[in-house]
DNA sequence: GCGTTCAATGTACCT
DNA sequence: ACAGGTACATTGAACGCG
């Protein structure tokens, strides 16, 4: 019989020293299944020195005895492009895998073992082209044995699944949660701290709070969580930062009571794999924290923080209860109806904002082939390598080992010198993925690099400019073919959402695709160059990185050629005056000169440079502020600097009047001394980059998070810490305190003034003449001056 | 002993 | 734990001053 299904999830289990490939899935028909394929194939490959005589090598194995080798194959393949040949020595488990390859690496004629770091469920998804969170058919049996999972079918696969060109997701339930831990010490500790509240939420709408008993005992609490999921029986379970904490923490915590945490659909416990995920063996257990990430613009990155920029919950319409205020909330009747609200609130967030990512995160798990759970742990670099893993293997590219290099710098990208000042009427022209696209043009790639040691190849070679490395013009490397791919897909589902209306399921999951796909386009360059890839080879990222500045400067020629004057540029843009025609002329020689697409992206009606790089202001022609680089989109600088910033650069771009922005400075510092503006207005974050100890000077973040330390809060590296400037005497390290621990009262406004609100003004200003001294001069004593509701409005 | 100078450190941004 | 290029604040030691 024959079953269709959408891959959930995927694990490899050994049934009696038979290895078995679990594949949970659910159906078109909503029932939830369990694929059990029991002839997964485990193998790696000795490749072999030039010149060996593979059946002597095939001797050579079998004297070693290896009880485990179920075969040997002598193949044809290819590493880093070149010709080998290699034993493909297959074996009953794949746990012997990394000890065999080390005993043949020893042998005479085999140069290496590839391929034995391959994880086997990995392996599996490769070799039978089976792709995680995609539509397949396979053909099965019902299972007669008994095993302990909470599906609806068992079956043994007879042949591999096939993959079904599907879109649609199938009906998934979805379980969102989120807890509340008790601790009056600081940083909640599962042996001594309870979980005192779970809220949940279901996509079928459905809301439930599980609380502990006044006396905090959290036994019962545990028991009907669990209790809970299992009824629910969720498809995917989600949290905020559910990996790294609540997981870790609910399962110690059942511990402590004896009670085992039996969320997933075996009779298991959730397990932190090495991958940094938390897997539920049946289900997909979704960490919405790592998906942060896609949102560079939500600069502190928290649950309420995310979903209001997703427009899921406004942050001024709840009230956020900090950590070190749940205590007090939890004991008090009346405050812990305010708790109650802010955990199921956090729980709508979550909902919230598994709308707003699942589809991404589906496409992104189906495009580079990682499972569900584990594609969002997984960091840029591995999401590139799977994806080039799963795609070289049909073309016999044998899989490198991770190599420790040393890490070497090279060249990068070329910045322009701006014109400092206001420029009317600016188009910027940007080359259209500029990076794949060069590694295509120019087929680079780490199976065309032909180093100098190496013959030219007949069919000649392409010689990067400055750094002369060259790469052969055929046959195409998997660069080419798969960044191609990448485009050619991504050019065809925005065609196709062009034919939907905008909002339709069918939109949505496009979207999510061709965003999925866009990200991994991009990485690809940076994966190049990467010290810690498989395919590591600096000529490709170097190489691309020389055609990327030939290829600026060229376009910079040319257009001044045309007369037209440049006044900006930044690694693959540049910003000339718009004069349409000119500029159509110009794209069209572009695209024949040198085979790359170069397209006007935005229009600025006025622009503003200082003489600094990479930060610029401009008024777009829908009369839209865009500010790239300054202070305002910087989160390390207090928001009273950022909005002054931000108002001074409205004012001139569309008013041209220094005069104006400098009554509002005086106004805006006049209200901050009256302190008019709010306290988490004057928050100052900063992220902690290494271990407290680790630092070298003394810094300003780092001492409050010491305070923070003190106090029972453990922080960890890439934590955020907010801090305040307080009165006092000493360095500014010597004046900060977490804002949590510290009062307006405290505060040195003066610090604000001078250090944030008058150099944040003073950067755009002191372009017309206007000192940091003059707008530091106190208002002055006009009857008339304004009021901030002038510039605001009321 | 005290103010100034400047390289080093640290963070966050741009493409 | 994808790349290099860049701006800027602060620290802290070197320097200059007699």
């Amino acid at each position: 019989m024959k079953v269709t299904f959408w891959l959930l999830d995927l694990n490899y289990e050994s049934n009696n020293d038979v290895p078995e490939i679990w594949i949970w899935g659910v159906t078109d028909s909503g029932e939830r299944v369990l694929i059990i394929d029991d002839h997964p194939i485990a193998y790696f490959y000795a490749v072999l020195e030039e010149n060996t005589d593979p059946s002597k090598v095939v001797e050579e194995i079998n004297k070693c005895h290896l009880k485990c080798v179920s075969s040997l194959e002598i193949v044809d393949r290819k590493f880093f492009g070149k010709p080998v040949k290699a034993v493909k020595v297959c074996v009953k488990m794949p746990n012997v895998m990394p000890e065999y390859a080390k005993t043949l690496r020893k042998l005479e004629g085999v140069k290496d073992c590839l391929e034995d770091d391959i994880r086997f469920a990995m392996r599996y998804l490769i070799d039978n082209n089976v792709v995680p969170s995609t539509w397949h058919e396979a053909e099965v049996t019902e299972d007669s044995d008994k095993r302990d999972a909470h599906v609806d079918k068992i079956y043994l696969a007879k042949t591999s699944p096939r993959v079904l060109e599907k879109t649609q997701l199938p009906p998934l339930r979805i379980l969102g949660f989120s807890t509340i831990y008790y601790s009056k010490e600081g940083s909640p500790n599962s042996e001594r701290n309870p979980v005192v509240m779970i809220s949940t939420a279901t996509n079928g709408g459905e809301q439930k709070q599980l609380l502990a008993g006044d006396d905090r005992n959290d036994k019962p609490l545990l028991e009907s969580f669990i209790e809970y999921v299992h009824n629910i029986d969720p498809d995917i379970i989600v949290g905020y930062g559910n990996n790294g904490q609540d997981w870790p923490y609910l399962r110690a915590r059942c511990k402590k009571h004896g009670i085992r945490l039996g969320v997933d659909r075996t009779q298991t416990e959730p397990h932190t794999s090495v991958y940094g995920h938390v897997s539920l063996a049946g289900r997909a257990n979704l960490d919405l924290a790592d998906y942060a990430g896609e949102f560079p613009e939500v600069k502190v990155k928290t649950l309420a923080n995310l979903a209001d920029y997703l427009g899921v919950m406004k942050i001024e319409n709840r009230t956020i209860i900090e950590d070190i205020d749940i205590p007090d909330h939890w004991d008090n009747k009346e405050k812990r109806k305010i708790l109650k609200q802010f955990s199921k609130d956090n729980t709508q967030c979550i909902m919230g904002a598994t709308e707003a990512i699942l589809d991404f995160a589906i496409q992104l798990s189906s495009l580079v082939s990682l499972p569900l759970d584990h594609v969002g742990t997984a960091a840029a670099g591995f999401r590139v390598e799977s994806f080039l893993i799963k795609k070289t293997h049909p073309l016999g590219e044998l899989v490198p080992r991770r190599i420790e290099q040393p890490y070497r710098p090279y060249a990068g990208g070329l910045v322009l010198q701006p014109i400092p000042g206001l420029h009317e009427n600016i188009a910027v022209l940007d080359f259209k993925s500029m990076y794949p696209n060069l590694m295509i043009v120019h087929n680079l790639s780490p199976d065309t690099y032909v180093s100098p040691k190496d013959p030219v190849p007949p069919g000649g070679v392409n010689e990067a400019p400055e750094v002369k490395h060259m790469f052969r013009k055929e046959p195409p490397g998997f660069y080419k073919e798969v960044l191609s791919y990448l485009i050619q897909v991504r050019d065809q589902i925005r065609l196709g959402m062009s034919k939907l209306k905008a909002g339709t399921a069918e939109y949505r999951l496009l979207d999510a695709r061709q965003k999925a796909v866009k990200i991994i386009t991009n990485a690809s360059y940076g994966y190049a160059g990467w010290v810690g890839a498989r395919w590591y080879v600096k000529p490709v990222a170097e190489a691309a990185a020389a055609w990327g500045r030939h290829t600026i400067m060229t376009a910079i020629d040319m257009a001044k050629k045309e007369n037209l004057k440049v006044v900006y540029g930044d690694t693959d843009s540049i910003f000339i005056e718009n004069q349409p025609q000119k500029i159509n002329h110009l794209s069209k020689d572009i695209q024949e000169k040198m085979g790359l697409e170069i397209k006007p992206d935005e229009i600025y009606t006025r622009i503003f440079f200082t003489e600094a790089k990479k930060r610029y202001a401009g008024l777009l022609t829908n009369g839209k502020l865009d500010i790239v680089g300054m202070e305002v989109v910087r989160g390390d600088w207090a928001n009273i600097a950022k909005k002054v910033q931000e108002k001074v650069l409205e004012i001139i771009l569309k008013e041209q009047s220094p005069k104006k922005a400098t009554d509002f400075v005086h106004e805006f510092i006049y209200e901050l001394r009256q302190k008019h503006v709010s306290y988490r207005d004057l928050i100052i974050w900063k992220t902690l980059t290494k271990p407290a100890e680790a630092y070298e000077v003394n810094a300003s973040h780092v001492e409050a998070a010491k305070m923070l330390r003190a106090k029972g809060w453990e922080l960890a590296v890439g934590d955020k810490i907010g801090y305040v400037v307080v009165a006092g005497e000493g360095r500014l390290y010597e004046r900060v305190k977490p804002y949590m621990l510290a009062s307006y009262d405290e505060v040195d406004l003066e610090y604000y003034v001078e250090k944030q609100v008058v150099p944040a003004a003073a950067r755009i200003l002191e372009s017309f003449g206007v000192t940091e001294e003059q707008l530091l001069q106190a208002r002055n004593g006009q009857k008339e001056t304004r009021k901030l509701t002038d510039f605001f409005g009321a």
